[in-house]
DNA sequence: GCTCGCAGGATTGTCAACATTTTCGCTAGC
DNA sequence: GCTAGCGAAAATGTTGACAATCCTGCGAGC
């Protein structure tokens, strides 16, 4: 109580570097990884024991992390039945993304807003490395690329809350949007949307970012949908 | 679906019962409704000693709900310092209602599509007593009333995705929401926000309603802003 | 008089053992 | 031949104790 010290701003930046040491986030990041990169399967059984073996933490630290995990829509426990790792139904994959798209447009509306002489330019350049990577069919480079994208707006515009949000929302859709890529080919009309969401955050248009943002994403939510058939 | 535990409807009847029986439940309730009720005022340090006497469960328990309460963004823990209840600035309050208000159009537009002919029944009672406890002044009605509206349409729109983020980024800034009530005349022009939107919906038209959801949260915002000043 | 250093006390983080619940295989009975 | 009931094994949930870390007050030294 003597020491009022700093009203809670927002994220974790050297928090992330302690959390490193310790159990429990090395079982975090580890769950989490393994659960992003498809090393565990959607519908798999977490049993605690071996995740203790695998990630040479205390059975305390697996808890906990699976608990986080839980939180972030990652994961599902049932009690007294053990833990496992989500399936996100493809109608909630389609809501997700239509959560997703109504923020991204919020983030792109604030950075179109906020933008600088220095954040344009820096868009430009991504948003002409975009173009050639699609030109030269580099998937991998593309989807690398496109998140960068999103990230830099998200930063542009200053909505940590909303970054926040889209990154918990991404986590749980990554293997349908892995999938997709995989599937679908691209029609040509979507090729440079991202060049209109730079252009429009580049003229400092609220209303076109936005809009130019909706448009892209309602066309992987279209895309989504017609997987599914 | 993953997290049932709050928002919306309560799902799963047994599992409020077992919720019920352990400790970690018990804690996770007593410290949310604590903070939200406002008997534990920001930046108060939640120790957890104290925490186990006043709830009568186990320090683990405590623990364990605390880190269930900073997953919600409601309070805030650093390392071998312990937590405190979570302080929201007035920014980040801004932030969190520019989220709201793209997530509640989203499920104003989805609840115009599907609405029912019982849902729009429903709906249109619900407005007219908004009307009558605007008119008599009654606040506290009203403000529960309000929050009826907003879970209804939610279930209509069948968004629990965008409903449960809607309910965490709620829970982050009752106390501001509180605050606003209490120190603002409404002006006249925004009474009867609420029935436009229920008109929208009515009128299975998405856009008009995500538009008048949109308008109805810009005002909050504003006011929100202006009470800062 | 001020600063630096150092125990003392308090609080959090971690761990290993105990209790509870569920599941699966097996036997007995119809 | 099939189903119901029982018991052992496995996995989870919980508890209490131990170790590491941090804040506070006091005293010595410059």
């Amino acid at each position: 109580m003597a020491h009022e010290r700093r009203a809670g701003v927002p994220v974790a930046g050297k928090d992330q570097l302690k959390q490193g040491k310790d159990g429990k986030s090395i079982a975090v990041q580890g769950l989490r990884g393994a659960i992003l990169r498809g090393d565990m399967v959607p519908g798999q059984r977490l049993v605690e024991t071996e995740l203790v073996e695998l990630f040479g933490v205390t059975r305390g630290s697996v808890r906990s992390a699976i608990d986080d995990l839980v939180a972030d829509g990652l994961v599902e426990r049932i009690h007294n039945r053990g833990a496992r790792v989500r399936r996100v139904s493809l109608d909630q994959a389609i809501e997700i993304m239509e959560c997703r798209r109504v923020l991204e447009g919020l983030i792109a509306a604030k950075a179109a807003e906020r933008a600088g002489p220095d954040d344009i330019a820096r868009l430009r350049v991504h948003g002409e490395l975009l173009r050639q990577a699609i030109r030269d069919g580099e998937m991998g480079k593309y989807s690398t690329l496109n998140q960068e994208l999103h990230a830099m707006l998200a930063e542009i515009s200053g909505q940590s809350t909303a970054a926040d949000l889209i990154g918990r929302l991404n986590a749980q859709i990554v293997r349908h949007q892995f999938q997709l890529a995989q599937r679908t080919a691209w029609p040509r009309s979507s090729v440079d949307e991202h060049g209109t969401i730079v252009e429009a955050v580049a003229a400092k248009d609220p209303a076109w970012a936005e809009r130019a943002m909706h448009e892209h994403l309602s066309h992987v939510i279209t895309a989504l949908k017609n997987a599914g058939e």
